[in-house]
DNA sequence: GTGAAAGCGCTAACAC
DNA sequence: GTGTTAGCGCTTTCAC
């Protein structure tokens, strides 16, 4: 029961609220993990001494003692871009409301960077990796990269946006086949048949995915395609929208709509639409994919696909802490995406 | 020298790299630390043996042993928006130069959670926290915040985008004051005389900053402020700025340049100008704080003053690494101000 | 240069 | 319920 002589510089610990409050540091661990029953007296004189020295369990060496860290890594391309952003930050909601930490680190898209990543989640133990885009993004899975994620898969789960294949990665996706269909469809049921296709990589699993479906639906509804409708650009950004519209803008073959591979690509292509003298939606419709903020600002406003971030949040964490606990979780599941309807959509123009 | 029995479960530890070798477990730490000379031949078998088995030193354990995590924790309002989002990506990237980790949280805007993270941090035993906005925006601080921060920085340096009076946390801060001298002046400069500040609320360190400085600005060139043109909406969205500038433009004085208090609010006020029938920059000027990406992507794309991210990001971590350090830092420090102009800019329309 | 041993702060059997 | 005793995996004196 003695006062403790402050040594400033120590933090304090349970064997030093132990001493004060009369008892072992075992009981004051019991208050502080509270799964086991302790005498509620002297549960309060421990509560009280920790509130008197403001007392704080490091949490270091409790994930060292239980082997347990209470956190999930999170290893993404660019939180700048919005896209990953929204996801990140419905993943941090959702860890947190199941008492986790996220430790988020942004490879920037470098390859040996994201390497590297994998090994310091390692290194940190945390419960499980969460990776959104990068590698796990491609439509064949880098063979270094699979290698490196087959060690850190041996240690912890690991949820990838994706896929990975050659590992036993879990895989929460956004349906993008879907995501295709539904924007074609509509686009078709509003009488456009001259449809653009513009942005992306041909090597990235999701891009391939919609190429495929567009050609699909086009087939469906004995649509011919045009080879200069499909723009395959190389990249997500805006200026690649922009130089492509301009592109497809200035030859004579003008379609009645544009589905732009992302919000990015979509404020080019509008950009490059209204300087060359064209009316959206009037005389070109333009939809695209991710519903960033970004499709509420545009003028007009676009057209985009959303999917349910908060939802694609929840699962991906749920997936990684189950995966962590060993316990049953679904290989693959799929994210349902929702096309919200703007102003940048509507009815094809009357062909002349 | 013995091979290892693979228990597939347990991680290996240097115990068992010791062992396999034929050294002791210190010998092993030795070469995991590299700071002190070790037989190059033995240096050798152990790294083999290391890499042979894929081995990862717990960093929980070596932060635990030396009372030192080499993670910097970062508390931020919401990282979806861009301004901060750029912050952080240059503060991880500044942070794992130096051989740092980041830990991101994000309080959404909400005090009790901005304050439960500080808590948080403490209990990661970050080396140092770096708070981006939040309570640290506040013109005058949050005397409750103020004492949960003070708790915290008896155990490790903080260092705030803002200020946090009554405490010892390290500032560096955006100039708000050259950011409006600056923007103020090139207004002038290319004659406008009816200047708008829309966005922003009063309690907000910079943004009052801002207005002094705007009035003040105003002064110097004999100026009389309109009080229709001050319009602090108490926010610092893309709505909030839409409605502010409908509410200006339905009156009759109509100013012929605005001063955005961020990018979101300019995309607001550029959509209201365009819907009222005016022209950017012939009628109205827009310029604008932060220079997101968003000043590139609308139509005109804006003049914006940008804050070199990438030196802010340094200029804070170096911060919190020193502090951690008990090295000396200045109390407070300046990020300086630089105007992008682009196209939302221009002379004052000839008055009639 | 290297090993032995103590310790970082906490949890979790294990007895009582 | 509570104290005792081992660890968790690493770093770091301190001898030699």
């Amino acid at each position: 029961m003695e006062e403790r002589k402050q040594k400033e510089d120590k933090p304090i610990t349970i064997y030093d609220i132990a001493k004060e409050a009369g008892v072992s540091p075992s009981t004051v661990s019991r208050v502080l993990t509270n799964k086991v029953k302790v005498n509620p007296k002297k549960r309060d004189i421990i509560c009280k001494i920790m509130e008197k020295y403001d007392f704080k369990p490091n949490a270091l060496a409790r994930s060292l003692a239980d082997t347990k860290s209470n956190t999930i890594g999170i290893i993404t391309a660019d939180v700048r871009n919005p896209f990953y952003a929204q996801i990140f930050v419905a993943c941090e909601v959702a860890a947190r409301r199941a008492g986790y930490i996220v430790l988020l680190c942004n490879s920037m898209g470098e390859t040996d960077q994201e390497k590297q990543l994998l090994t310091q989640m390692q290194e940190q133990r945390v419960d499980a990796v969460i990776q959104l885009g990068g590698r796990a993004d491609d439509l064949e899975s880098n063979p270094s990269y699979v290698e490196q994620a087959n060690r850190l898969i041996k240690t912890m789960p690991l949820v990838v946006s994706g896929k990975l294949d050659g590992t036993d990665a879990y895989q929460v996706q956004i349906d993008a086949v879907k995501a295709m269909e539904s924007i074609m469809e509509y686009l078709i049921r509003l009488k456009h048949t001259k449809i653009a296709m513009i942005g992306g990589r041909m090597d990235v699993l999701s891009t391939y995915e919609k190429r495929q479906t567009y050609l699909k639906v086009l087939e469906r509804h004995q649509i011919k395609p045009v080879e200069a409708f499909m723009r395959d650009n190389g990249e997500y950004s805006y200026e690649a929208g922009y130089r492509s519209m301009n592109e497809l803008l200035s030859g004579t073959n003008i379609p009645t709509a544009v589905i732009a591979i992302n919000d990015f690509s979509a404020t080019g292509i509008i950009r490059s639409i209204i300087e060359h003298g064209y009316r959206i939606p009037q005389d070109i419709s333009v939809v695209s994919y991710d519903n960033t903020y970004m499709a509420n600002f545009l003028i007009p406003k676009l057209t985009s696909v959303d999917y349910n971030y908060e939802a694609y949040g929840e699962k991906l964490v749920q997936t990684a802490i189950l995966a962590s606990r060993k316990e049953e979780v679904p290989r693959i599941q799929y994210i349902e995406p929702t096309i919200v309807i703007r102003e940048s959509s509507g009815p094809a123009p009357i062909s002349v």
